[in-house]
DNA sequence: GTCTATACGAAGATAGAC
DNA sequence: GTCTATCTTCGTATAGAC
């Protein structure tokens, strides 16, 4: 089907994007990071990112994509609790400069009717999340560390929305401490 | 100062320009609501927009500011718990075709930099929000109908993230299930 | 105070040549 | 695969009429 990134330059050249976006946005932000700019700070016409990206909205769900990744990388998953997962990732999202402005402005454009891959994209980001968070809150309930009056499935979905909810308020108002009010989770799931 | 507003064509023309914005916003979404196609709903030249809102963020968050106010008129808020408020309010928002993406690009918007009047709008409304909510708490903490073993400040800023977040998710994925998940928050908040 | 006309610069996207 | 050239639209700013 020719769609680039089956062969190596083509691979390398992704990538290339990739990491010049990156810097670029993390340079002059998000509204600095058009398509013309990443294009300069590479050497090419802006017209040749079009060749791997369909458009600028894929080219940065790309970025955040690749951000969360090395992200994992450097901070592998220990087995813990749901409640500590979820709060150490959040922890971990705030301190990367304008992480959580570019997460925000994808999903907000998700929700926008036209936007059919950051849609599926995000769909798919938050089912997945939901998933894993499920699992370990089964287990914890099944171990008895976490009660069991309310479904897990819910207890996941509150948990994915506050801490994306809380990474907002904390970025406009720093004093409401992130990490402490994240934390307080583990006491309202405490057994009864 | 010279403020439009103070005249009465002012007020007027202010007025139709919310609600010709607010039309052609549920016609065309939000990428189609342009300070041009406003004017051109209006009939003026899009540069007469500029007379009565600095830019289009303004324009946007007072656009945002105007519909919330009107459902407000229309659902005035009884004496409620916490979680009933948020709860009511969150599925009101989601009944309002546009409101959460509205609401969602201008939060996004308003933590990039340089987005002054954005920063400052939303900051002041989640500090009132959580404000008001945390007096809820309070009370029912004081009549012994909420647990207290978590401040009243972090179950208000975990209340508001919940409810911003899982808005999203729901417009993403409608199986969730918006109005029976935040209910759980009744069971996590019951006194221990 | 209200508004039109106009211009600027930047943006995303597309077409077609090489 | 990459380019140049171009299209269209956008937000914003300014000058000036009424």
């Amino acid at each position: 089907m020719g769609r680039p990134g089956a062969y190596p330059k083509g691979v390398a050249r992704r990538r290339e994007i990739l990491d010049r976006a990156i810097e670029v946005f993390q340079e002059r932000g998000l509204q600095g990071t058009s398509l013309r700019r990443i294009a300069e700070a590479i050497g090419v016409s802006h017209a040749a990112l079009l060749h791997y990206f369909a458009s600028r909205e894929q080219l940065l769900v790309a970025v955040y994509e690749h951000a969360e990744t090395q992200r994992g990388v450097r901070h592998p998953v220990p087995p813990e609790t749901a409640v500590g997962v979820m709060t150490r990732a959040a922890v971990d999202n705030v301190e990367v400069p304008g992480l959580v402005e570019l997460y925000s402005i994808l999903v907000a454009g998700a929700l926008e009717a036209g936007s059919d891959y950051g849609k599926r994209f995000f769909t798919a980001r938050f089912e997945r999340i939901r998933r894993e968070l499920t699992e370990r809150i089964l287990a914890e309930q099944r171990a008895g560390t976490v009660r069991d009056d309310v479904p897990a499935e819910q207890l996941a979905a509150l948990l994915v929305a506050a801490s994306d909810g809380l990474q907002i308020q904390w970025l406009l108002e720093p004093s409401i401490e992130l990490e402490r009010t994240l934390a307080s989770w583990t006491v309202l799931l405490r057994p009864q």
